[in-house]
DNA sequence: TGTACATCAGTGAACGCGCGTTCACTGATGTAC
DNA sequence: TGTACATCAGTGAACGCGCGTTCACTGATGTAC
């Protein structure tokens, strides 16, 4: 028998639940009123008790399911210096390779469907948010250790940050694509060996390159 | 009047060009056999006179119609050296930003119907093609760099790699995201930065950095 | 306490619409004699 | 040259299906007296 009314989420909330795994596993355009409802145990004429229609669903999926990743980033900028600049670059990279497996296949389907994709992020850009907001908080946070001479005075804050989180999203997207096609590298090692590179740069070692000690 | 018969492509090619544009503007969704055959000039019929149903035409599309990247790359191994590596890595990322701005769009939309992206992917990664490639290729011309001593002995060719064309890929799911809604960096200018900045690095200058002269 | 009524989450069945696809047909072109 | 036939790209109209949505209704819960 099914779960007891009583110790079941409410209905609003499973409705979302269940359009948020769809989406995630089914994809935009398999995701339809009667497979939500289902899903969610119930009928689909409930679906439009709690919502207004299934475009509003999904606003509503993306609104509250999408992960954040600007807090992580906020709290950065206070500490910075506190931790080695590349501790902390380690710790930024790490989060923004999760925060975009979880994101990218859903942010990705919207393309499917342009004016859902624009309402979206009309209403995302109202709450400050959006794409651009990690790059523009990550770059503030390196320029803020630029003033304070932990790295070169003339690094580039955004091309760095462009670099950096721009790797994470394309390893979301390579991770989803190819599908199991070959033993991903663990991120660790992965995000460890983008900052390294980031931090020594390509050109011939001169300094304190800091070999293996 | 209409173009006349004997000056117009032929059909199936006006099917291809109609479905891309449709997808690239209007998003997969709301590409459907009757808007395909309106913008193609011709019957929903003749669409079956072509191809089998509507979702060969689009494994069509994405066969015939997305550009590829990997002969660029591939040149570039031959050249190795003969230019300076910051001359060449400015040049594939040049490249590789105008390729995923038209791949990206047509590309994300895959991720709303998963057979259809189960499929295309299939048949690329059959081609040895498929979205690791660059990065494998961008890599060993990195390698055949370091063995000639013309980039540091323990640069990371794939860490770099990853860098520089995640940055790229990533820029333009930003530049379709926002839409407009900021005057965005040129992009030889975006280019020359990351290329500056993952050579030289962000740790303090302490060798040859050549400043501002 | 019992009774009458209001509220409201939820339902089964039906709705119309637009989708992808198929049908029988047309008309232009090529070819054999 | 004309005529009879084959081929084939392309069509208008119809098909059935599954979609998102709405309808009239139910049954549980709360509340006033």
């Amino acid at each position: 028998m099914p779960t007891p009314k009583s110790t079941r989420r409410p209905t609003r909330e499973r409705i979302i639940d269940a359009a948020e795994h769809l989406l995630r596993t089914k994809g935009l355009a398999r995701t339809t009123t009667k497979v939500i409802a289902r899903e969610a145990g119930c009928s689909e004429a409930a679906l439009y008790k709690h919502f207004t229609g299934k475009e509003e669903i999904f606003i509503h999926v993306l609104r509250e399911r999408l992960p954040r990743l600007n807090p992580l980033l906020d709290e950065l900028s206070k500490d910075a210096g506190d931790q080695g600049v590349e501790r902390n670059l380690t710790a930024v990279a790490e989060h923004a390779a999760l925060f975009y497996e979880q994101s990218v296949p859903i942010a990705a389907s919207l393309y499917a469907e342009p004016s859902l994709k624009r309402r979206h992020f009309e209403g995302v850009r109202e709450l400050g948010a959006g794409p651009r907001v990690p790059l523009k908080a990550l770059a503030a946070y390196l320029r803020s250790e630029r003033e304070r001479g932990t790295i070169r005075a003339d690094a580039d804050p955004d091309a760095a940050a462009a670099l950096l989180l721009g790797a994470c999203s394309q390893r979301a997207f390579l991770y989803d694509f190819a599908e199991g096609e070959r033993p991903e590298q663990p991120l660790d090692e992965f995000v460890t060996q983008l900052v390294r590179t980031l931090m020594q740069g390509l050109n011939e070692a001169q300094g304190p390159a800091a070999g293996p000690a």
